[in-house]
DNA sequence: TGATACATGCAAATAAGTTGCAGTTATGAT
DNA sequence: ATCATAACTGCAACTTATTTGCATGTATCA
């Protein structure tokens, strides 16, 4: 785990438990953000399992730390990724296999101003998800 | 109900009963993207009661036509907006009251090209919604 | 007006995520 | 080292959103 997030941690008052630290290895080594489901699968395969309840109990509060970053992709769950150190990027989903992966881009860092304006709101945040088709489902 | 949209219901041999044409009264007249529980809450005040289920159930079916989309807002729940005969758009939402207006802008619609180019994928929508702190809740 | 495919309501099921509580553990101070 | 304590965990039960099965009802077209 990275100095950093440990650092987070400790600010936080939070406590370097076995279970924070084998979830965290989870969303480190996932290439793509991965559901509580899915993480509670890989920590049993590990043989490092942790409770479910406390899969979303950590996910809830390392968002809280902005360590984590939630993406809805409109399956009726949400999925987590570590953003902690990451430049910000977005990603695509595919329709068929459901396939994600990143895209390095960002398309909305001038918008802000003109939103501003027009809606009278503080913006201080965006979602933003593509859907489309693998190569291999097209 | 616009007749487009009456067409669209014959052109995919579905009826026209006395709880759908209720629903998509109810959604003609949100002025943001409500959810299934707040359609549900809308029809019993109007005394055109439809079951939550039917509500459910008609959503789906519109969106399958085309007439409808599905907004995931990371409430836990999803919201609905007629499609149909409107400019597309994004929306903004406040994360003190909730409130949700429309963004009649999109910045994405020269991008496509260029994320087809860089992952293999073939593009077909995205979700892009905003966040930040209305006039009141700042 | 009658056949029938499409729709509805109700009850029950499923699934994601949350909460309460009693027992456990990491941590910093002694 | 060990101790006190705030943080953490597991389990069971709960809440909330959404879906499914099935028997009954109804819009539509011939």
């Amino acid at each position: 785990m990275p100095n950093s997030i440990r650092d987070s941690l400790k600010a936080g008052g939070k406590k370097l438990t076995r279970a924070r630290i084998a979830i965290l290895a989870v969303l480190e080594q996932s290439h793509f953000p991965i559901t509580a489901a899915e993480i509670h699968a890989r920590l049993i395969k590990a043989r490092a399992g942790a409770d479910l309840v406390t899969v979303y109990r950590n996910l809830a509060m390392l968002q809280g730390l902005g360590l984590l970053s939630a993406i809805g992709f409109h399956e009726g769950q949400m999925r987590y990724e570590v953003c902690h150190g990451r430049a910000h990027h977005h990603h695509i989903q595919c329709r068929g296999c459901g396939k994600i992966i990143d895209l390095m881009l960002c398309p909305l860092q001038n918008l802000t101003k003109r939103i501003e304006e027009q809606t009278q709101f503080s913006v201080d945040g965006h979602a933003l998800e593509f859907f489309g088709w693998c190569p291999q489902c097209r």
